[in-house]
DNA sequence: CACTTGACGTCGT
DNA sequence: GACGACGCCAAGT
């Protein structure tokens, strides 16, 4: 689907992120054929708090693994709930070896 | 309408 | 290897 909007593919591709599994902004970012295009990962997930069915926004930080977009989640420590709820290991605001359980898209019908 | 900012990442110094 | 600058695309001011 090659005609979707940047947005939509990115919430596409956030949905496939399996449970217990997180993804980063940037594998996202080249999943839909935008790589530099990180910032507007996040710009999108912001958006997509309020979409329906929601996506998965918690599932995907930032390379280093730290909760970049917890802000968002109207309660900071949302994030980091649902993290642990997801049986993650959060230390300072950064998922412990998170590279461990990072997932990264497969062949996505772009 | 032009500039700044924003859940980031990569390259250059 | 730490620090700075640029790029990415959209939205807010």
């Amino acid at each position: 689907m090659p005609e979707q909007d940047f947005f939509e593919r990115v919430y596409l591709v956030c949905r496939m992120i399996p449970y217990g599994k997180i993804t980063t902004y940037g594998d996202v970012a080249r999943a839909i054929g935008s790589p530099g295009a990180a910032r507007m990962v996040g710009w999108a997930l912001n958006k997509s708090t309020a979409l329906d069915p929601p996506v998965p926004a918690h599932r995907v930080l930032n390379r280093m693994g730290m909760l970049s977009g917890k802000k968002a989640f109207g309660n900071p420590m949302l994030m980091q709930e649902l993290l642990e709820q997801e049986g993650h290991i959060i230390k300072d605001d950064a998922v412990v070896e998170f590279h461990n359980v990072l997932w990264q898209p497969d062949n996505i019908s772009l």
